[in-house]
RNA sequence: GGGCGCGUAGCUCAAUGGCAGAGCAGCGGCCUUUUAAGCCGUUUGUUGAGGGUUCGAUCCCCUCCGCGCUCACCA
């Protein structure tokens, strides 16, 4: 039973009362012949001169809306609502409705309410689009207020936002009600729809077929990351929700689809940070007879789309932090740095020099004491170590690092003459990774090889290690094309193409802890 | 999980070891072109929860809850 707050009570009266005078506080349908910007579209064209010389024409419109400031002024109320498009204002006046349906207006109708409006667009002695209302009706009523704020327009026509919903706990918890009072929120998940849907076009544009593949699995694979686990109950069988898509997308090529692709969400059981959420909108595809270089150049084509076609430039402003900004350009093409050559010239280190841990991490020592790798670790995640520490942070215009230590790369094939390295690349701005591809590894037996170090040596920890899958083993037997994968993380893409900081701003209902 | 910080009215924020405040929102008035409308009056609190110290705690201490930053983790 929920508590009501005074606000909350006083607007539970005025239900009572409207349904005593035999008004329906819920009416079942509405009408509406513009939306806020029509109207004003409208408005214009009719002020501009109507063709041939002929009198502007009145502009009659039934708008709807949700209430966002009121100013009543006794004969006279002004109002604001704010529909999907934008604000419009509403000008009540005794003249059209007579002291008693203003008077209503004033004492029945609160700030969050719906109404609709019918009348005729005018100006206001300041110029401002405004309907005149003939008649009004309610449309749905808010119980609860809306979190209070006032926009106060500036001489240079900024806005300035008073009393804003900004805590951001409840902003995410709320979604609905950050949503309702701050429309650059609604934009920027309209970015990001738009950006989900570029990369669709672009994808089946270039002959990929999209699929579905299943979220709910016997087995997880194709990253290392712990995963969520479930039971069916009348299989009598612990299911997992999949880490990635790649395992099930790759079986495809086998069964001859060329060139497939998903958009969909993966779910991983790790920690929750400003770029990371358990359950994440991964794209994924898989090009037979491609490698990671032209997986490379593609990748640049589809990121330039998006910029293209979603934001008109391929000019983006990130700021970091509240004293970084960086001015990102997506054109390419983008810088390449070997991995092998990047290290070397960030921290001095030739990886090349060193074939065994002990003496990469004895290098890692000498050359930097003040750094602290782990000793036991493998020498694919004592390169990685370096990267992170030295080649990481100087990654900030779009950057393709490529050649990949083997043996953190299962899934992915060795250069031709270096077995220690693999044909991967990751593409990072702004100092974060956003994609990861490679060309696939497609020989079984080299694959059930990796399969079993994984197992053995990657990692002490039980919850990490790669368990064997016998299944996309015995896909990969009946033969699979040489290809290239991709992999990017279209929470983060979004996050840089919209100046957002925290992944949470990009997501409508990030993951949060139960409220008590 | 570790460290640091935050949590006060519907929203944004003050304040103090001694009656908890402002603006907006709300409520009652006045006001026929306002726009953070204005003017007069006025209501609203388990100060995140629990415990302790104290004559007295919103403030000091402890535990817990939630959030933020950060480190770890995270191909």
């Amino acid at each position: 039973m929920a508590e009501y707050t005074h606000l909350e009570k006083i607007r539970l009266q005025k239900i009572e009362e409207l349904r005593a005078e035999g008004i329906e506080p819920y009416p079942t349908r509405a009408e509406r012949s513009h939306t806020s910007r029509e109207a004003i579209v409208a408005l214009e064209a009719a002020e501009s001169g109507a063709p041939e010389g002929q009198p502007a024409g009145e502009v009659k419109a039934t708008l709807a809306g949700r209430i966002r400031a009121t100013r009543a002024m006794g004969k006279l109320t002004f109002a604001h609502i704010e529909d999907g498009e934008g604000k419009i204002q509403l000008f009540l006046r005794i003249n059209e409705l007579g002291q008693e349906q203003v008077d209503f207006f004033n004492k029945m109708f609160d700030l969050g309410d719906f109404v609709q409006a019918s009348g005729v667009m005018m100006r206001t002695r300041t110029g401002e689009p405004t309907l005149q209302v003939h008649s009004f009706r309610l449309l749905s009523k808010a119980v609860s207020p809306l979190p209070a704020d006032k926009d106060e327009t500036l001489e240079n026509g900024t806005v300035l936002r008073h009393a804003a919903l900004e805590d951001p706990e409840l902003r995410a918890r709320q979604r609905y009600a950050d949503l309702a009072v701050n429309p650059d929120v609604r934009e920027t998940f309209r970015k990001r729809a738009a950006i989900i849907k570029s990369i669709r076009n672009f994808l089946d544009d270039n002959g990929f077929l999209e699929v579905e593949t299943p979220i709910l699995q016997p087995l997880y694979g194709g990253a290392a990351a712990r995963p969520f686990t479930t039971h069916h109950n009348e299989l009598d069988q612990d299911m997992y929700l999949r880490i990635s898509f790649e395992l099930y997308l790759k079986r495809l090529l086998v069964g001859n689809l060329e060139r497939v692709y998903e958009i969909g969400r993966d779910f991983r059981n790790e920690g929750v940070s400003f770029k990371h959420n358990p359950e994440f909108t991964q794209l994924e595809f898989y090009w037979a007879y491609a490698d990671y270089l032209q997986v490379m150049d593609l990748t640049e084509q589809m990121v330039g789309h998006i910029c293209d076609t979603v934001f008109g430039t391929r000019k983006f402003t990130f700021d970091k932090d509240e004293n970084t900004r960086y001015e990102l350009d997506f054109s390419s093409p983008w810088k390449r740095i070997q991995m092998r050559q990047g290290i070397l010239d960030t921290s001095g280190i030739d990886i090349a020099d060193h074939p065994t841990a002990e003496s990469l991490f004895k290098a890692i020592v000498d050359k930097h004491p003040d750094q602290k790798p782990d000793p036991g670790a493998a020498r694919g995640k004592l390169i990685d170590f370096l990267v992170g520490e030295f080649l990481e942070p100087t990654l900030i215009q779009p950057t393709f690092l490529y050649d990949y230590p083997r043996d953190i790369s299962p899934l992915a094939k060795s250069i031709p003459g270096d077995p220690l390295t693999v044909e991967r690349f990751e593409g990072y701005a702004a100092g974060f990774e956003l994609c990861n591809a490679f060309t696939e590894l497609n020989d079984p037996l080299d694959q059930e090889q990796r399969f079993i170090e994984m197992g053995r040596d990657y990692t002490d920890d039980e919850e990490e290690k790669h368990p064997m899958d016998d299944d996309y083993l015995r896909a990969m037997r009946y033969g699979m094309p040489p290809n290239g994968g991709f992999g990017m993380g279209v929470d983060r893409l979004t996050m840089l193409l919209t100046n957002k900081r925290s992944i949470r701003e990009v997501l409508l209902f990030p993951a949060l802890r139960n409220e008590e």
